[in-house]
DNA sequence: GTCTATATCTCGATAGAC
DNA sequence: GTCTATCGAGATATAGAC
């Protein structure tokens, strides 16, 4: 049993996303790649390409957002828990033929300065991956678990960026581990 | 005594390249923006918009890597010298409205999936990045040098991700702190 | 090397029948 | 909600005169 249309629509539209950014997805692209008629897009989508684009980046986000939780519960503490994350990040991209990396950085980059619509959405997934990050910190204070968060994720788009260009998941590997010592200094405090 | 018309036509592509990416940035514009007809273009660039858009990104890597002794010969050690050289990031980011970033980083996440001449050519840059950052910690081994480098650029970038998603330099300040204090504990050891 | 003109294609989006 | 057909614009690239 399929999804509807209109989540095949999103799905496709997301993939599509991560992997050639905004620009460089056409919306005959996504019909054909979620296997729907021209017309449903602007049925489900009055919007247009952009609407659609900012509910694939929320949706996306969301996503994404489970696998902080996800990694960070079975991990015997938070250093552990981010050298896990960065390693699993690696893991996927490396086995993706290096295709599947962030599913909102490229867009972020993209349209921050041409679509108000799309760099908002953007901006809200990413206060909802520090708030969703900040909660795995509780042993330090406050603005300490809000720093640790936004760097860690400063160096996982970071690592993504090198390592697509580089066709290596070392310096993703190089950025995790330079976060997991500041989070074990911070917890030494 | 304007730059002859190639050289134009390089600026123009890589200022194109560095705030809206290669797929939405057209041949037609880079042409407009350089005061070029569009038969120069390929006259000067027989492999059209791909080679134009390869060469922009090269020279533009040279033009930043510039950066990098620039700001580091100035700061009386390296600890500073990052600080430096992410505060002089953010509130050249910030003093042009979020748009310009890093020159190669939207590209390099853009096309490294779809077009090999440009992924090398963002491949190549990040490699001279690093040779010339290894250079500004002659403090400590080679290894750690370059992880430290590597480290900063990952911080770098990904700080500019998140810096224009959400119209604030804080993330890039954070993300250089991180780094800073990496760089801090390498020469205490 | 630069000019004008254009070929060919694909883009996002819409119309109207069903 | 989905179909077919198509709009107008803009894309990359090329041709041939000068």
């Amino acid at each position: 049993m399929p999804a509807d249309t209109r989540d095949r629509l999103l799905d496709a539209g997301a993939e599509l996303l991560r992997r050639q950014g905004y620009s460089a997805t056409g919306v005959k692209q996504i019909v054909d790649e979620a296997r729907a008629p021209v017309a449903s897009l602007y049925h489900f989508f009055p919007g247009g390409k952009e609407q659609l684009g900012a509910e694939a980046i929320c949706k996306s986000g969301a996503m994404y957002e489970l696998l902080i939780p996800a990694i960070f519960d079975v991990a015997p503490d938070p250093v552990t828990g981010v050298r896990m994350f960065f390693a699993g990040a690696a893991e996927h991209l490396e086995q993706t033929g290096y295709e599947d990396a962030c599913p909102i950085a490229t867009v972020a980059l993209e349209v921050s300065s041409r679509s108000e619509v799309m760099r908002q959405a953007c901006e809200g997934v990413f206060q909802s991956w520090i708030s969703a990050g900040l909660a795995r910190f509780p042993q330090v204070e406050a603005r300490t678990a809000r720093e640790l968060t936004i760097a860690m994720l400063c160096a996982l788009e970071g690592g993504f960026v090198l390592a697509r260009a580089q066709r290596s998941t070392e310096p993703l590997l190089i950025a995790g581990e330079l976060v997991a010592r500041a989070v074990e200094a911070a917890l030494a405090d």
